[in-house]
DNA sequence: CTGAAAGCGCTTACAG
DNA sequence: CTGAAAGCGCTTACAG
C-alpha cells in the first residue's frame, strides 16, 4: 500500500519548476501564475502525484486527523450511524478519523493515550447514550467534541439530540391521530433522554388539554421493561390507546404483552410509538413500529464540522447543539378520525390531574 | 491534542548523550551499554517522552497505520464487534487504525484512495455479512486481509466463520436435547452462511440417522422471511419440534407466528436455536433464544494479526481462517429428556429421503 | 558502545 | 511571480 509514485520533485522535474512552485501551486498558498499552475496540475495529474500525507502533517504540524473516542461502538447500532456521518464528513473535508473504542465510563484509556500520540488535530467523544459524562481528562477540552453526550464540568462543544423535541414530535403524531388518552412508557434512569422525552410529552398533553399518564419503571429500558410498564398503564386506565414508548425496545415489550396475554391488538386497540428507529425491531415487529429516528448519522457529521474548526474556534460555554428527531411511519398507529373509538374523552382537564405511576 | 511535550532531543540533553543514542536505547535496536540504556529511559520516563510518530514515520517509511475498510458499518452489529477486535489486537500491537465506511459492494470508492494515501501498511476489508466479494481493485492483494469475505479471485488471506460447523453446532444442540424432527429454516440466497450451515445442518441429522427437512424461502432473511418458512414447515410436517434457523431474524419469525397463528409454544412444543446472537432479539424475544454467537471480535482480532505481518509473510494461496461460533444458551430450547414428546420418530432413514421445500 | 550526519517528503518564511 | 534553503522529529547507515 506505499506510495511509490511520484513525489514532489518529480513533479517539479515534469513541469520545469521548483518544489516551492509546485506546494504554492497546488495548495493555492502563494502568488503562482495561471501558466504555471496550469502546467504544474498537468504534471501532478499524469504522474498521478498525491502529497504524502505524511510528510505534510510533519512539517505543517497538523495532522489532519480527527481522533474519534466511541464508547462501546459495538453494543448498539447507534455509534456506527453516527461514525457514518462523522467519515462522510471528515472526507469531504480531506481529514481522516483515527477511531478507538473505550468501555462505557472510561476515564483512562492507553487507547486514548495512544490517539493523543497520534497527534490528532481535534478529537470526538461519542456515548454510547445521551447522557451525562466525564470527559477522560487527557483529552483537551478545546480540542473535544462532544456527541451524545454532555459534561456540565467542561466547555466543550456538544452535539445531541433534540429529547424534548422528540417528546413533542411523538406525543403530537398521537394527538394528530385523534389519541387523547396517550400514556407514556419511561424507565427512572436519570438521564438527558428520559428527562426530555418525558418533558416533550408533558408538554404536548399540556397542549392538547389532555391529561398525561407516566409510567414509570426500573431501567434499563429493555423490552421486559415496556413489557412490565404497558401492564401497569393498562392497569392504571383500561381505556388508553395511545402508547409513547421511551425507545423501541420498550415498544417490542408492549407488543409482547398486548397479544397473548390480552384481548387487544395493535393498532386496532392500541396505537405505539417508539424511539431510535432500530431496524431489527421496528421492522420486524408486526406490525411495523412507528418510531421516531435519532439524527445519528447527523450528529456525526455536525461533530466532524465542529471539530474541524475547533483550533480556530473562539471558546463558546455551553455550546451545545440540538439535532431534531424524524418520525418514522410504519403501521403501528391508527388514525381515529372524527369517530371516537371507546372512551376518547380526557380534554380540558389540567395537565396536573394526570396521574405518575412509578414501579419499583 | 498537539504534543507540546519533550522531543528526542530533549531527552538526549537530559541523558548527556546524542539522539542516536536515545533512539538505539528506547528502540533496543543499536548497541547500547546497560547503563546507557537506564539513564536514557529514565530521562525519557522524567520528561513524559512519547516519540512523534509521523515523524517516525515519514523517516522509517512504515505508519504504523492499518486501513480497515468496512461495508456498511452502521446497518449491522456484526460490523462493530470486528471493529473492536480489530481494535484491540492494533492496540496490543502498537497499530492504529484508519477506518473508512463504504457501501456494500463497493469497487471504486474515493475514501479507499484517501486510505492509501495515508500510507497505511495494510488494509482489512470487511464485509457486512459473510459472503463472496470483490476486491477493490485499488488494494493491494499482497497487503490485504479478508474479514467474512472471500473473493475467489485473489490471493489475499481471509478470516471467515467456520459455517459448516456452526451448523453442525446448532443441530446438534437440538440433537442432544432429544429432538429427531428437526427443520432448517433458510433463505435461497447463494451465500456462503447459507450454504456451510446448511451442509452442517445437513451433516448431523446424517450423523444421527435423522431425515432432514430444508424449508428455502425468497431472500433476505428477516423476520418475514422466517414467519412464512415456519408455516411451510409446519404444513410439511406437522409434528416436527426442532427448528434451527439460519439466523436470529428468521427465529424472531418463527415466534411471531407460533403465538397468536397457532396453538404452539416455545420451547414446549417448538425449540428453536439461531445464529448471530443479535441481542437486541435473542435477549428481548420470550423466552429468550438460544442461539450461535458468531466470532466477529475475534475475527477482527485475527485479521489485524494477519495484516499486520502481512508485509513479511509469504504470500500462501487460498489462506482462509475459519472461526468457530460459541452457542449462547437462552430458553428456547428443551430438553425432550427420555421419554419423547409427540412423534419423536425418524431415526434409520437415509437423509436423501428428506425434504426440501422451496417457497418462491 | 557512541555519535555526527543524512534524509524521509513536504511546507514555509524569506530573498530576489 | 519564482526558487533556494531550512526544518518538522525522528531513524539509520556509517565512521570511529
Amino acid at each position: 500500500m506505499a506510495r511509490e509514485n511520484a513525489g514532489i520533485r518529480e513533479v517539479a522535474a515534469a513541469a520545469g519548476v521548483s518544489v516551492t512552485t509546485v506546494s504554492h501551486a497546488l495548495s493555492g498558498r502563494g502568488q503562482v501564475s495561471d501558466e504555471t499552475k496550469r502546467r504544474v496540475k498537468a504534471a501532478a495529474d499524469s504522474l498521478g502525484y498525491a502529497p504524502n500525507r505524511i510528510a505534510r502533517a510533519l512539517r505543517s504540524q497538523r495532522s489532519n486527523l480527527l481522533g474519534f473516542v466511541s464508547e462501546e461502538i459495538a453494543t448498539t447500532p447507534y455509534a456506527g450511524q453516527i461514525l457514518v456521518g462523522a467519515q462522510e464528513a471528515a472526507a469531504e473535508l480531506g481529514l481522516m478519523l483515527m477511531i478507538v473504542n473505550v468501555k462505557r465510563g472510561t476515564i483512562d484509556d492507553p487507547q486514548i493515550d495512544a490517539l493523543v500520540a497520534q497527534q490528532v488535530d481535534a478529537m470526538i467523544y461519542a456515548s454510547s447514550s445521551h447522557r451525562v459524562i466525564r470527559v477522560p481528562p487527557k483529552l483537551d477540552p478545546a480540542r473535544t467534541v462532544l456527541v451524545d453526550a454532555y459534561d456540565p464540568a467542561i466547555t466543550s462543544p456538544a452535539v445531541v439530540p433534540d429529547e424534548l423535541g422528540i417528546g413533542l414530535l411523538a406525543t403530537r403524531r398521537l394527538l394528530e391521530a385523534g389519541h387523547r388518552r396517550i400514556v407514556h412508557l419511561t424507565v427512572d434512569e436519570d438521564v438527558p433522554a428520559v428527562d426530555g422525552r418525558e418533558r416533550g410529552y408533558l408538554e404536548a398533553m399540556d397542549e392538547a388539554g389532555c391529561p398525561p399518564v407516566v409510567v414509570r419503571v426500573p431501567g434499563p429500558a429493555t423490552a421486559g421493561a415496556g413489557y412490565t410498564a404497558i401492564g401497569r398503564a393498562l392497569e392504571t386506565d383500561g381505556d388508553l390507546t395511545g402508547i409513547f414508548a421511551f425507545n423501541d425496545q420498550m415498544a417490542m415489550g408492549v407488543y409482547q404483552a398486548v397479544g397473548p396475554d390480552r384481548d387487544l391488538s395493535i393498532p386496532r386497540d392500541l396505537s405505539v410509538v417508539g424511539v431510535d428507529d432500530l431496524r431489527l425491531i421496528a421492522d420486524a415487529l408486526r406490525p411495523g413500529l412507528s418510531t421516531v429516528a435519532l439524527p445519528h448519522a447527523e450528529m456525526g457529521r455536525r461533530a466532524v464540522e465542529l471539530a474541524s474548526r475547533l483550533p480556530l474556534a473562539k471558546p463558546r460555554r455551553d455550546q451545545v447543539l440540538r439535532l431534531p428527531g424524524r418520525l418514522i411511519e410504519r403501521e403501528s398507529i391508527r388514525q381515529l378520525g372524527s369517530l371516537p373509538i371507546r372512551d376518547a374523552s380526557g380534554g380540558g382537564e389540567n395537565p396536573s390531574a394526570g396521574a405518575t405511576v412509578t414501579v419499583s
